[in-house]
DNA sequence: ACTAACTAGTTTAACATTAAATCAATAGCC
DNA sequence: GGCTATTGATTTAATGTTAAACTAGTTAGT
């Protein structure tokens, strides 16, 4: 296989998975309530698979944004009285960011609005194809995840 | 299959894909030629690859952005002198747009040096198992492709 | 214990994108 | 032919993002 031949292999690899998911997370943020970004929901969603408190370094490293935007993210959800924002009393620069039973529901809401938008995809594609695929996906993820730095 | 495994099953799913996604075009961003945005050379390459011209609107729905923000791209392109944008004999409303010289001259340019930032890839994550994910992820394009309007 | 280097978070300016408004031209319909 | 609705492109205001500068606090070397 030529070098090009690896090129354009790659190439449509990411194309692909790019289109999808430009086209997944628009309609995602559609689905949404009004006024909840996917930026937003992301973190709720965050805080209620893993429960624990977080820092805004952390979310921003997890979700692979700059520190900056998860800045501003997190003031929208604290005025919202999503989540809540105290010092760490173990570093004074840091901050503890936690969701609150408002930001649960909200969360909770949000959720079954994607879940109903989202209901008529196992006709369309089938469960069993994506478990299929999944495998792949997330080994390419890792390695993506892995290769960041360079 | 209860609705709520399907739901948190095609997620992850939209998760995995968000997520390299976001990995790969910020990389991929980084490995193109200063001032080339990956807007820019997603046009540059399209015109390369299929060749013929084409309009702003066409541009917008291929890559599935808003018109104002196709607009904004090809006048930068433009402006680099990469294409040439003339008023449609055909239709007073419209333009053509076409690539130039000088504009392939800029792609090429930017392809090889993606593809050199690409060329560990292959020791990573081995051809084949890219050649078969490809299906699949092609059938899930189109359906979401299809699925948009709703 | 001092200093230098580093880290956490915020702020700022620049930029890309979106949705909506606008303008001009075309198409459809009676 | 003449009205209405639609379409192609641009412009505008608002939003979200990045990179870089900045502030404050911590860590490590000596």
């Amino acid at each position: 296989m030529t070098k090009d031949e690896h090129t354009a292999l790659y190439f449509q690899l990411f194309t692909e998975i790019g289109i999808i998911a430009q086209l997944s997370q628009n309609w995602l943020e559609r689905a949404l309530p009004e006024g909840m970004s996917l930026a937003q929901f992301g973190v709720l969603n965050h805080f209620c698979r893993l429960g624990e408190p977080s820092s805004p370094g952390r979310l921003a490293r997890s979700f692979q944004i700059t520190k900056g935007a998860m800045t501003n993210t997190l003031q929208r959800l604290e005025a919202q009285g999503f989540i809540g924002i105290d010092a760490d009393p173990a570093d004074a620069r840091a901050k503890v960011v936690m969701i609150t039973d408002l930001g649960r529901k909200a969360r909770d809401h949000a959720l079954k609005l994607a879940a109903d938008a989202m209901s008529d995809l196992p006709d369309l594609i089938p469960a069993p194809s994506v478990r299929a695929a999944l495998p792949f996906l997330e080994r390419l993820r890792q390695l993506m995840d892995t290769r960041r730095d360079r």
